[in-house]
DNA sequence: TTTATTTATACAATCGATTGTATTTTTGAA
DNA sequence: TTCAAAAATACAATCGATTGTATAAATAAA
């Protein structure tokens, strides 16, 4: 039934030349006449070989294989930065192995020890919400592997970030929405421990400044910003009474507020006008459409693996960081005119 | 800069116990006295000794890691399966490899020999659009491994299924057009090489002779059910004048042409009444909400690796497919009294 | 033809962990 | 105390591919 696996041993033993030629062989090495190659080439696919890449990595102590490590792929902006991780790695030869942290510590840190037993060659991070503490990060780093951060910024000194910058993106939203005519801007934010969401909350905060707007503490609201968060956060708004905008730091909280908002007979863009951040493919959908902040997802992840292939090829290479641009996507619910 | 990473060898070497104890002990074998492993134990947490899985697996020749073949991890109802597969796995001590064909038979070709080459252990698959040959998967079954399908069934003999009775859905979606009152159903469907699609149009096509209806073959679409082939449907839709009702294979076909149809001011579900299949989160934000087959995802990753799992460890297992219970969710695309 | 030089192939060690067998140590019964 | 049985540990081969070095074969120069 089980058939066995055929070795580079087997080669050798049947065509009576050496396995270390074979291997040779296999690998087109010039040290292999091109008449041994073609009858080595021939017999290994008659014989169906396979490489065994255990045993290939153990020797070279390369797997030729990057993790991204990230919240959850079922995020469409995640999803899309992993199909451009992929499209590169496939490009210079690499594996790719996708890992969901879930936004646990616990998990990112049993997957980087698996990673290390693995032996990968390098991991791409967007860290989950409860990392504030990166020496599991730093342990993987110390074998000489490198890391670059994507996404949400990482604050260690001397490590790759590729992102776009959150606080200019914010700024731009908020100030939209000033623009607009709105006073009384309401902001969704996430973890204070996440730099990311530090700096969408700054942008913010910036953009109200330069308006001569007081901050009205009691209009920021900090959660997970999940769906349900979105509903129960809408629903302290409408106890306010008195909140003429919304600018939510991502698009789940914002189009879940929306729903909850309508449903309440608030009108959106006339009553309070939304800006999301994400431009997941939702947002294009809801009515009112959802203003948001669009991200270059498929770049960044195409922009992240060539920058961490680079680092685990020639390892010279000056690290350097790097800032996408994003844009604001306007559509119907700031459109306070409508 | 770079340290060198600890081997069982170090570890032997400092304490003056040989190498296999020292495996031994950290593999918890009762073939070591206690007070040895506890020594071995420490220095090998002092040292930060981290097994090297590529050197386990190679000599054990298993690699206690699945991989899951799937379309595209972007479809929210695969991200969802995933989450379910990697539950179980990690209960059962599993890694999981999730590979992306991207509907490519030749990328599907690909991954599976790589797989084969990184010796996993077995393999959870819903197949390619564009798969109709088999070979490349029996080769990895010659080798004992096994294969488990999901969501799009399998035609080989003797192979296990996890999936839903998609007949059985696809009727109960068109019987629930038909009850509301349609008389003239468009159907939208799949390349007719997928199993999938075959019997998801024959539910259809059954319902109609059910309540008598003739069939009309100008009512069906084939097409990859692409946003844009709904939108290309949509408007020879149109054009025809005669449609009541639609039922589509999917909810991103049938979410553009809703929108597409809005958009050229028919009126959803009054003039025509439309159904979808899968229960994307978007079907319940789109206006008017989509009535659609909502398919256990979740439970099916569960079910699929959970099968897998079985078969690779306790290979004497029967080889069972399972079908698991889907749903129709109403909501108001389908309300005609609405 | 003989020797020097290049080219092709074979030999053997290695990567790090596992595991069957052999040896030493410990325990317990006589 | 002595010896057999059991327990603990050491030895050595192995998984499959890679790679530095050594040897053999082929080619070129003298």
């Amino acid at each position: 039934m089980s058939q066995k696996k055929i070795t580079i041993h087997d080669i050798s033993r049947v065509l009576g030349i050496d396995s270390s030629t074979v291997s040779r062989a296999l690998n087109d090495s010039d040290r292999v006449t091109k008449k041994t190659k073609e009858i080595i080439l021939k017999k290994a696919k008659e014989l169906g070989y396979q490489r065994n890449t255990l045993a290939s990595n153990l020797r070279t102590n390369k797997t030729q294989t990057i993790a991204v490590v990230l919240p959850r792929i079922s995020r469409y902006f995640f999803a899309t930065v992993i199909a451009g991780v992929e499209q590169i790695a496939q490009e210079k030869g690499y594996n790719v192995i996708i890992c969901q942290s879930l936004d646990s510590f616990e998990r990112e840190k049993k997957i980087i020890s698996n990673l290390i037993s693995n032996r990968v060659d390098g991991i791409l991070i967007s860290i989950s919400m409860e990392t504030t503490d990166y020496e599991h990060l730093k342990n993987f780093q110390s074998f000489g592997n490198p890391i670059v951060f994507f996404d949400r910024p990482c604050t260690l000194e001397n490590c790759v970030n590729i992102n776009i910058d959150n606080y200019q993106a914010s700024f731009l939203a908020t100030e939209h929405l000033l623009q607009k005519g709105c006073q009384q801007i309401a902001h969704f934010s996430g973890k204070q421990n996440i730099e990311l969401y530090k700096q969408r909350k700054n942008g913010y905060l910036d953009a109200l400044k330069k308006y001569q707007i007081d901050i009205d503490e009691s209009l920021i609201f900090e959660s997970n910003l999940s769906e349900e968060d979105g509903i129960i956060m809408a629903k302290k708004i409408i106890e306010t009474k008195k909140i003429d905008g919304l600018y939510a730091a991502n698009d789940t909280s914002a189009i879940s507020a929306i729903q909850y908002l309508k449903s309440e007979g608030i009108k959106i863009p006339k009553d309070i006008a939304v800006v999301g951040f994400n431009n997941d493919p939702i947002a294009a959908v809801i009515e009112p459409s959802l203003t948001t902040i669009n991200q270059p997802a498929f770049q960044m992840g195409k922009k992240a693996s060539s920058q961490l292939i680079s680092q685990i090829e020639h390892k010279s290479t000056v690290n350097q960081s790097f800032v996408l641009i994003s844009e604001l996507i306007i559509r119907e619910s700031s459109n306070k005119s409508f």
